[in-house]
DNA sequence: GCATATGGTTCAATATTTGAACCCATGCTT
DNA sequence: AAGCATGGGTTCAAATATTGAACCATATGC
């Protein structure tokens, strides 16, 4: 792997704690050596992507991503064109609502509406999403190129709960299902008791950026109400994707999309 | 240079197009040879820290940034700590009050609440201020130790108006002044016209992080009035600071700062 | 006061980066 | 339609940066 790529995953790694690490954690966590986690720790803060505290000497990220994303939103402000849409989704279904991006090579999730039901689903911003074993991860792979589903469908795929598919044929049944259907469900896969279904927003080339999903107990969610959270986050998921990237629609597989919201 | 600093560098060049650039301009921007540049902006991307718009071909930021600044906001809410002392401090100032932090060897606006009045001065969010052509830069640099003076001061000077002070002998002086009085002062250094005060929040080793200023139209601030902005600044800073930090008061020239504020 | 742990540094061996030259489209000009 | 210019993208030997075992320094616990 490339310099870039491990000063990269380092970043990343230390943005996954949740606390702020020591020099020998990381360089562990890391799988890198100490002199070179440390080498990379410095060329990373020169720039402000970490800072290491003065008194403890432990590493967090710094605040040169701020001011990067502040630059990336009012750029192309992704969360500012989605989160409306997702606000009156989960006003709509009084269910939680979702959002969900995929950024170097995962699915996390961006933004969330809960429920105001007492009873209800709850998700933390930031919470990455399986491919395998959530509707968003299904519904953003099953609009992905044949080779990006293989790379994901070849990896180990965790067991999260007893319901979980983790057999890559039943699991490509279900994203044709999903491609057909144009969103996906998910039964418990990820947490006991909780059903939800999802449908990616696509940049014009067809290409999934992320996913609109919502979540519900099970007790409230029968094969109708199920089927009607399904046209809605289509519904959604295509507005989002609508007035993000302008009037241009997806191409490719528009069609399949737009029957069934 | 690590070919970390070089990708970060690149990282940077791109977030300070004013669009999305393609490929040859990056390169030529950031003095690398094309491969170069398309060999770090693919491993950029592939961590989400750029992407390519599939159609154009062209590179922008990319959506990581944006998850590790939730994270940082998350754990490290700077901003979130400080915009209500910013906010207080325009209403009782009725001038326009600004915000700035250091990162990546660079001191950027990073929030701006704007003075009421319809004659007033207008600053940007992600604004950089030179350091010794602003308020804040002056005093930022003031609270820095003396190695961090020299690198600023013997680097070209930029004469941005016809006021900018640009004799690192007179900005010593400057500094000293600045030190001893807990708050900075700048006449038209950056803008004709116009007259800011700013003091420092810090770090509780005593390292500046950022600041606070206030810009004023030159018509409005007499001496006497300025000295006021000057305290008010220094309240603010020290309570951002005081709030960020937890009750620790930063160690060194701490009296200086409380002396004056 | 010894043992352990952690942060940090060094330098020869090694793997990665580099860039001139190249290819391939696209679009403009003659 | 051929010629030319421009921009994205690729190749591979030469140049260079990265690597990590061993090291030092300091702090904490026993």
């Amino acid at each position: 792997m490339s310099t870039i790529g491990k000063a990269l995953s380092l970043l990343d790694t230390v943005s996954r704690l949740d606390k702020e690490a020591g020099l020998t954690d990381i360089a562990r966590l890391c799988g890198l050596d100490k002199a070179t986690a440390r080498r990379f720790l410095v060329e990373l803060e020169k720039h402000g992507f970490v800072e290491q505290d003065p008194e403890t000497r432990r590493y967090r990220i710094g605040s040169a991503p701020v001011r990067l994303a502040r630059i990336r939103e009012a750029r192309y402000p992704f969360l500012r064109v989605a989160v409306p849409f997702i606000k009156a989704l989960a006003e709509a279904s009084t269910e939680t609502v979702h959002l969900s991006e995929f950024s170097g090579s995962r699915l996390s999730t961006i933004h969330v509406e809960d429920s105001p039901r007492a009873h209800r689903v709850n998700v933390e911003v930031g919470t990455l999403l399986p491919f395998h074993a959530t509707a968003s991860g299904l519904a953003y792979l099953a609009f992905c190129p044949p080779d990006e589903i293989d790379a994901a469908l070849s990896k180990p795929l965790e067991r999260v709960t007893e319901y979980t598919i983790v057999d890559p044929a039943v699991l490509r049944g279900l994203l044709d299902e999903t491609v057909a259907r144009g969103f996906s469900i998910n039964h418990q896969g990820i947490e006991a008791g909780v059903v939800s279904t999802a449908a990616p927003i696509r940049a014009p080339g067809g290409h999934p950026i992320g996913c609109v999903a919502i979540a519900a107990p099970m007790v409230r969610a029968d094969q109708a109400g199920l089927m009607e959270f399904g046209a809605q986050v289509v519904a959604a998921a295509n507005a989002i994707s609508e007035k993000y990237y302008g009037s241009e629609r997806p191409a490719g597989t528009t069609a399949q999309i737009r029957r069934t919201g």
